[in-house]
DNA sequence: ACTTATACATAAGTGAATTATGCATAAGAC
DNA sequence: GTCTTATGCATAATTCACTTATGTATAAGT
């Protein structure tokens, strides 16, 4: 899922859905390699997705009926441009709650602030 | 790892580790079964833990040299405490370090406030 | 010309977890 | 007094999201 990263890898799992979901659902349309660069760029170098995981897991929300592709070619190029269904955007809301509940129990049975 | 859970169990992969040093660090010597109780208590039931990934995990972090064993009878029955080395102390703060960080990572790339 | 960036895709392998199983004592329900 | 639940440890088989490796191809920079 992740070439290197400050963070360790362990820790990245399961989020990756979350992530693909929310990315999309703020920035609108976008491609694959598009999403890597994004994210990179939010995380401040610290999570550089690939394409190992990334691909997969775009299928698979795809084949769940979360997201819905248009492919565009630019010169001899290939872009596939993903965006939320409807669906996509109920699982956004969903996922992203759970993953703050998550990180608020994480802060309670650690004991520690988390701002 | 988790019996079951109001979190998405692929999100607390790779935290289990640092749980379990945290309990250890905050609550002193303790033995299996009274860590998943305590996980049990400090998530509001939210995080149970399976014996299946607790004991394997604490006997890895033992024979790393984290932490150090004492077995005591009671009755008929035995109890392994676990506490904390010095470099399981050590070991603690690197990870709850570790784990801040990347929630704060994914609190950028979310774009959602945490607290 | 050579290297890096762009852009997609899939197969093989890893490893931390889940699930299942096993053993045994103590306490509580009825 | 027996039956269920709680206490307490342990390990083997399996799963599955990821990493790593590989493949293909075009465009841009140096």
């Amino acid at each position: 899922m992740y070439k290197s990263m400050m963070h360790s890898p362990e820790l990245l799992k399961g989020t990756l859905q979350t992530i693909l979901l929310k990315v999309l659902k703020d920035h609108g349309r976008m491609y694959g390699y598009e999403i890597t660069l994004r994210v990179k760029e939010l995380s401040g170098e610290r999570i550089l997705l690939t394409e190992g995981a990334l691909y997969p897991t775009l299928h698979k929300l795809e084949a769940e009926g979360m997201l819905k592709t248009e492919v565009i070619t630019i010169g001899k190029r290939v872009r596939k441009y993903y965006s939320l269904t409807s669906d996509g955007r109920s699982l956004v809301k969903a996922r992203v709650n759970e993953l703050i509940a998550f990180i608020k129990t994480m802060g309670n049975v650690l004991q520690v602030e988390l701002n």
